[in-house]
DNA sequence: TGTGTTTTTGTAACGATTACAAATGTAGAG
DNA sequence: CTCTACATTTGTAATCGTTACAAAAACACA
């Protein structure tokens, strides 16, 4: 997982030069671990990079995604979120609280029948349901 | 899986009136199995159906999917696809055709780690790359 | 300081999906 | 058979996330 402090050198290394936009977003993946919208991204920044345009940081993501140093996590039709964990693992959303969180992979996961057919570059386990937060909130 | 043939017996089980659009959309999502859009389905059935509108084609889309007949495929952003096969299984895109297959899922798959927060009611396994008939194809 | 390139920005365009209300079709009572 | 209430379909307009595009700004480097 990349620092925090070394953002910049971190963007650096795969050629991307480290412009202030291009510097806050990565910060705020790092930093905002819940897998935030465009939407969320622009509204949090937009204070602190008062000329920031939305276009920018879609722009920005898309660039982060090219250069594979973000995730782009498509578990909802009309939501695109984001997430700096490049690691291989999947996502479960809750329908009651809107949460998306982390799910750790079997390494074995991925060894399917049939998959020898195809040259795979990117996995995607997207589980919905209830978390158990909400479960027994309204159980009680 | 439902038989062709008894596709108004199929709706009617599940409280769906056999309206024409509903018999044809169904039929077409079980004879036609690789994933098709909206655009597909109506593209195909309006010469058949000549009254057919594409709204009808999203509003039945939808209401298959409410009731658990129909699986809605996400795999790529920016299309909706759906497969009347609504057994637990994944699918893999190729990113050079544009093909959507199906993977068999090994029964012990979900049994993450963690899990246990979790009341899962929705899997989805999405995986992308190159087929093998598009790899050998650039590599000749 | 000047110049060519990269990045950012704002507006307009785009495309998939949905909202909505009118038109049509259907089932059941009388 | 006809009437009536309800369900379904249809077409248009609206919505919303995203992208295209060109001008403006920032930057690197001579």
């Amino acid at each position: 997982m990349v620092d925090v402090n070394s953002v910049e050198r971190f963007l650096q290394n795969n050629d991307i030069r480290p412009s202030a936009p291009r510097v806050k977003i990565m910060e705020y993946l790092l930093v905002h671990r819940n897998h935030p919208t465009v939407d969320q991204i622009y509204s949090d920044l937009k204070d602190e990079l008062t000329s920031l345009s939305k276009t920018t940081v879609y722009n920005t993501l898309k660039l982060f995604v090219e250069r594979g140093i973000t995730l782009l996590i498509n578990i909802e039709d009309n939501e695109t979120r984001y997430d700096a964990d490049t690691s291989v693992h999947g996502h479960f959303k809750c329908r009651s609280c809107g949460g998306v969180f982390d799910l750790s992979i079997r390494s074995d996961m991925f060894q399917l029948s049939g998959i020898e057919n195809f040259e795979v570059e990117e996995y995607h386990l997207y589980l919905k349901g209830i978390c158990r937060v909400c479960k027994e909130r309204v159980c009680s």
